[in-house]
DNA sequence: ATTAGCAGATAATACGTATTAGCGCTTGGG
DNA sequence: CCCAAGCGCTAATACGTATTATCTGCTAAT
């Protein structure tokens, strides 16, 4: 059953009475200076490829002309475990939109569960004739490889220079985090912490990066450079330094310690804010809105695609583009209550 | 920049001073009976391909080797829409960890916006060495060229016999409805009503099935073969013939019912039972916990993915299978309270 | 009548790899 | 001394398509 031999050009050309040569020209019509094919035989060839259902293998196809109308989407972890998948969610769907309205389809190399390399052994990514690079961790030594190489790829998210500048779409999270900064500080907040790491990845960075330019060192009166710490440990903190505005990179930091500040009987916002760096999760979710920046994930992913088909197709320069993160109102950030201190 | 030629192995053999042939058997040890590579040749290609990064082509492997390790992933519909995304996204993820673990990557065919085809001008369906076709929408025409064809494929859903069995693994909806409807019964329920489609696709010949079986002439006391329709209307049908319990193929039919019921105050279930066929939303979802069988779809995704594999490495041959899905509690289904008589 | 030109088609080749048949050389046995 | 066998490697080929160069008639121009 299996072993019924693909149909080829060659068959095709059998069955018409023309030579593989014709098929192939019927095929891609050429309509170029030499090789014009009359009315009669290009009607005869369709006809038998219309009856047979024949269509060019894409393999060979690629091997000739080197390109394949395939984008790779390649993420270091695994897509669409339950844990992850609100994160890839959007990308991949904004990915599938632009590649689908451009004439592409999608070759998905998720994250093994072991490490997944993309210069490995067995390395299918060179089957598409470009990839997205999806997923916060990067290893800097592969990136470089791509840089320097010359398979086009394109970063979600923003990356510093691996021995070359990284084509990237990314969000621009330091002016969104200093916009919130100054909306809290217009509220009359005078003493703000910042909770959340402030080095390592590039998106942590720019947060921090925003941040402390807009804070003024006056102002800062406490920082706890870590993420899921315990909450209470992190409110004692802020609260002894008279914290009146928090800022949080991690929602899950941000959740936990509003829950323990009610706890504890301190309202939020009236006597503690809570700013959130980004939007880490669904809208929809029941329960607080903190107030945030939307990171604006499906048109990165597009924009991203659409910076990627402009490599593949017209060997576009490097391009570095960061979309602007709308703030989110929410209901965590407000105006001091002088009671904070007085109450105490 | 992009022009720097890709490396093959005519340019490894040259360097290491050996022909290409060498490269190949060196890269595919071939420990066959002949063309042996002593140990000193092969360090000396393997430190080459070391020092230049070189990896195989894997387009030009797949054509003459004729497996790619890709398997296609095909939907009528689009796959990441904000509407679909809960109805794929199981799919995805268990086709994406048995693929995973298989040693296999996805080669995403997601609906058009437009009629997508498997038959197509530009199939590049058959880039990948197999493929599972998701959706409810199926086009007949194209499921009998596949069952015709040599190409493997394994549907998610059962499916009919399209001029052939069709292989596929779905969910066992028959017997689960029966069994909900049992459960009913031992409730107590002797009117008993369904709200959904009988006909059309398998799935819901499928429900209706299961659910004929097991009611009994006597029992069923009012029928509304639609979806969608106004809640209000529905609920007359179903009051005025005294049904207890309701089964109920749409969840969002069911939700929109139970509101209904609710603003005239009909309890649930005290007054009426209703019983929704499959679980088609995340658990998670506050409000309500309707009575229904769950629908293992991430364990169906699974089982297509191995059963492709084996298809397409041992020429395995179809097989079909269904698989149990579990009934879900819930809070929609009880005793009939005797009232429902009595108060009106 | 010779040739230039052109339409209609095909032979030949390239793409990069895997694989088989086979070549030249050495070695051991008779 | 000759043959068989084995070793180490390579030339040749196949995979299916796109494309270019080339071939074959034929017509029209000189």
């Amino acid at each position: 059953m299996a072993a019924v031999k693909r149909l080829t050009q060659k068959d095709i050309a059998q069955l018409a009475g023309v030579s593989q040569a014709t098929v192939s020209l019927v095929l891609n019509g050429a309509p170029s200076s030499q090789a014009r094919i009359p009315q009669e035989t290009r009607e005869r060839v369709e006809k038998v490829i219309r009856d047979t259902g024949y269509v060019a293998d894409p393999v060979a196809r690629k091997m000739v002309k080197g390109l394949n109308r395939i984008l790779g989407v390649f993420t270091y972890e695994p897509a669409f475990p339950s844990g992850q998948a609100d994160f890839f969610t959007p990308f991949l769907f904004g990915i599938e939109e632009a590649a689908q309205s451009l004439g592409y389809d999608l070759l998905l190399l998720t994250g093994a569960g072991k490490q997944r390399k993309i210069f490995g052994d067995n390395v299918r990514l060179r089957l598409a004739d470009g990839c997205v690079i999806l997923g916060r961790k990067f290893d800097n030594t592969e990136l470089a490889r791509l840089v320097a190489g010359d398979f086009p790829f394109v970063a979600v998210g923003r990356r510093d220079d691996a021995g070359g500048p990284v084509p990237y779409v990314g969000g621009d999270y330091a002016p969104a985090t200093s916009a919130l900064v100054e909306r809290a500080k217009s509220f009359g907040h005078r003493r703000i912490a910042y909770v959340g790491l402030n080095e390592g990845a590039e998106s942590t960075v720019d947060r921090w990066y925003g941040f402390s330019r807009a804070v003024g060192e006056a102002d800062l009166v406490a920082s706890v450079f870590a993420v899921g710490r315990p909450p209470n440990e992190t409110l004692d903190v802020l609260l002894s330094a008279g914290t009146t505005c928090v800022f949080v990179t991690e929602l899950s930091d941000a959740m936990v310690m509003e829950q323990a500040a009610r706890a504890r009987g301190i309202s939020v916002p009236g006597d503690l804010s809570i700013v959130v760096l980004g939007n880490h999760i669904r809208a929809e979710e029941p329960g607080r809105r903190f107030t945030s920046f939307a990171i604006p994930r499906e048109a990165m992913a597009r924009a991203a695609t659409e910076m990627l088909v402009r490599r593949v197709e017209h060997d576009a320069p490097v391009e570095q583009l960061l979309l602007h993160c709308e703030p989110l109102e929410g209901d965590t950030l407000g105006a001091p209550s002088s009671k904070t201190k007085k109450t105490k």
